[in-house]
RNA sequence: CGGGGUGUAGCUCAGUUUGGCUAGAGCGCCUGGUUUGGGACCAGGAGGCCGUAGGUUCGAAUCCUAUCACCCCGACCA
């Protein structure tokens, strides 16, 4: 392609509204522009760049022996109140009514459809397993689209979901694509770290997120020291601290007077307390139910782990129902005296370091000290539990390990799914034994975008980005400095030399001054430079340099195109992981 | 959804506090010339309903009201 005709705008000025490195290149580099929040033209680098990342995911879903589909981004309610689906996305589902009055969902993902399809064509355990995938637009109206494409609200995802006649052959299929996700993330130049998602509820390794460790990241990974086990934060799983249980000789409950004073901060420095003395009481509701969840003042309660314990879908009580427990504002609620008017009593193990501590006294403005666990209020009992239910915090260990964070994005995860569809849709086969069953279901998405703009922030300087050449929008660029016919001609062609070879080429033949050049290739990433100037090319040479290295190599006019040609090649098998 | 902020040239932003503007700068764009290896220089030029709609005023980018868009923070409060 020639510069001089391709729509690559470049900018030197950072948009105002791009926070993190990958946003602010790709708009400073020409791939994209914003139509709205949330939303983005990609142009025709970006496109190009895209498509790459498409065609490494096609490539190796189709070796993993999936099949590509496309389904609509245009879905009816219907299915989606047959699985319950719509309440569970709520307000991130966009839909509208059309003009027959029937209501439509701009697919957030496609697990009903792509049941309901197997639902009707599926009916014999001969037809199984299958693995069906697309590479589709997908529509979430987020709450809050941030860092330009990594929280966007239209995005595009590969996702794949198979069907099975048994368990044994949905793990054969996991596996196949935690090996395939593995080869997809490196071809595309990706350091990945795998992380453990879902931990009880479906059993052992129901899940795995695959994350690129970095600074921009909004997930926080936590590892063990020795790197055997990564979870998400969401997940992260903790050793109990050593429970406390000195001598029971401590004074009677007292109450104290905290006027006004509600957050754990406020109360520790009106009474001069650490908030490891502090039970922080909170209070959920799952439907009707009530649920009292305790831990100690200087945690916090995570809200995955609570649900998993919990058992059902849970949400933070609102106001009123907090006052009509607790009988004072809020602010001030307490496990005493109130555990039989709750159905659950869930608390932290670190709730059990404390020997006498402070909580809310359940009357306003007021707070109860020398509270000891087991005997001011239940440890034990029928509705009792004593859990996990904390965020993981530096310091904390989990077998015994020290637990290190780091942020990261996540970029694919793969998930086994069960039955959960397939029985509310209906997507039954007929098994050998003649009884008819649900399809088992697994599910796998890739976020393509994200590919991009992970593959970004990993590797990029201050010139610009460096793109894997696997995912670059071009092999080469060449970039003739100084003006003169015979320059000009030279770049010409080895322009058409290499384009004829089948690389992929970028001619800046732009009229323009050689800086202006060097600082666009740069900016836009393309791993190998091909510069002709006036003194080289007096001596009958060009200069070839790869754009994550200072290096320059003076190369003979005649002998580049092999050169680059054979350049291509090791940068390529630099990433082509056992394909 | 709650809190905060910003809307002025294609982009980045001054000007708004204290109304007087016939609205500015840098970058980009167009013309001509000189240049030409790391975002050149000179000269000339195009480009704005100051987000939108009302209002106050002799007079509004500036003050008031409403509204829309975009951005940031938060949605863990006990």
């Amino acid at each position: 392609m020639r510069y001089s005709e391709a729509l690559i705008p470049t900018v030197k000025e950072v948009p105002s509204d791009a926070e993190i490195p990958s946003h602010q290149l790709m708009i400073r580099a020409g791939l994209m522009r914003k139509l709205a929040s949330g939303t983005y033209t990609y142009l025709p680098a970006g496109w190009r760049i895209l498509k790459k990342v498409m065609n490494i995911v096609r490539n190796e879903m189709d070796k993993s022996g999936a099949q590509e589909i496309l389904m609509p981004s245009v879905q009816p309610m219907e299915l989606w109140q047959q699985t319950g689906r719509n309440v569970d996305y709520g307000p991130t589902m966009a839909h509208f009514t059309d003009r027959h009055g029937r209501e439509n969902v701009l697919a957030p993902t496609a697990e009903e459809v792509v049941t309901n399809l197997a639902a009707g064509e599926i009916n014999s355990y001969k037809q199984l397993p299958i693995n069906l995938y697309q590479i589709s637009f997908k529509f979430r109206d987020e709450f809050r689209p941030r860092f330009g494409v990594l929280r966007s609200r239209e995005f595009i995802m590969k996702d794949a979901y198979s069907f099975h006649a048994d368990e044994k052959s949905l793990d054969d299929t996991y596996k196949v694509m935690y090996e395939t996700y593995k080869r997809i993330f490196s071809r595309c130049g990706l350091k990945y770290v795998i992380v453990e998602a879902e931990s009880g509820e479906m059993g052992g390794s129901g899940s795995h997120q695959f994350t690129i460790p970095c600074e921009s990241g909004e997930d926080v990974i936590v590892q063990t020291e020795d790197g055997s086990y990564a979870t998400n934060i969401e997940k992260a799983p903790v050793d109990a601290l050593p429970a406390k249980t000195g001598n029971k000789n401590y004074k009677p409950v007292e109450e104290i007077n905290t006027p006004n004073r509600k957050t754990i901060e406020e109360i520790c420095a009106f009474l001069k307390a650490n908030a490891k003395e502090l039970i922080k009481t909170l209070v959920y509701k799952s439907g009707t139910d009530l649920i009292l969840a305790l831990v100690r003042g200087d945690f916090e309660i995570n809200p995955e782990k609570l649900r998993c314990v919990a058992g059902k879908s849970i949400e933070l009580a609102d106001e009123q129902t907090i006052k009509a427990l607790t009988g004072a504002e809020v602010g001030f609620a307490g496990p005493i005296g109130i555990t039989p008017k709750i159905n659950k009593l869930i608390i932290d193990h670190s709730v059990l370091t404390i020997e006498a501590g402070i909580t809310g006294a359940n009357k306003t403005d007021y707070h109860v000290k020398n509270v000891v666990p087991g005997r001011d209020f239940p440890i034990t009992g029928k509705n009792v539990i004593i859990a996990d239910i904390r965020n993981a915090v530096q310091g904390d260990t989990y077998k015994g390990q020290k637990l290190t964070f780091k942020r990261g994005i996540e970029v694919g995860q793969v998930f086994k799914l069960g039955t959960k569809y397939s029985t509310k849709l209906g997507a039954k086969f007929l098994d050998k034994d003649s009884t008819e069953k649900f399809c088992i279901m697994g599910c796998y998405g890739i976020g393509i975008n994200r590919i991009v703009a992970s593959a970004i922030e990993i590797s990029r300087d201050n010139d610009g980005i460096i793109w894997p050449i696997s995912i670059a929008p071009f092999d080469v660029i060449i970039t003739p400095a100084g003006n003169g016919e015979e320059i000009a001609a030279a770049a010409e062609n080895i322009y058409n030399e290499l384009t004829a070879a089948g690389a992929e080429v970028l001619l800046d033949d732009r009229d323009a001054r050689g800086g202006v050049k060097f600082k666009d290739a740069d900016l836009l990433g393309i791993p190998i430079r091909v510069t002709i100037g006036a003194k080289s090319l007096a001596e009958n040479n060009a200069e070839i340099k790869l754009r994550r290295e200072s290096e320059i190599t003076k190369v003979p006019l005649v002998q580049v195109k092999e050169k680059i040609l054979q350049l291509i090649e090791k940068l390529k098998a630099e990433l082509n992981v056992g394909a």
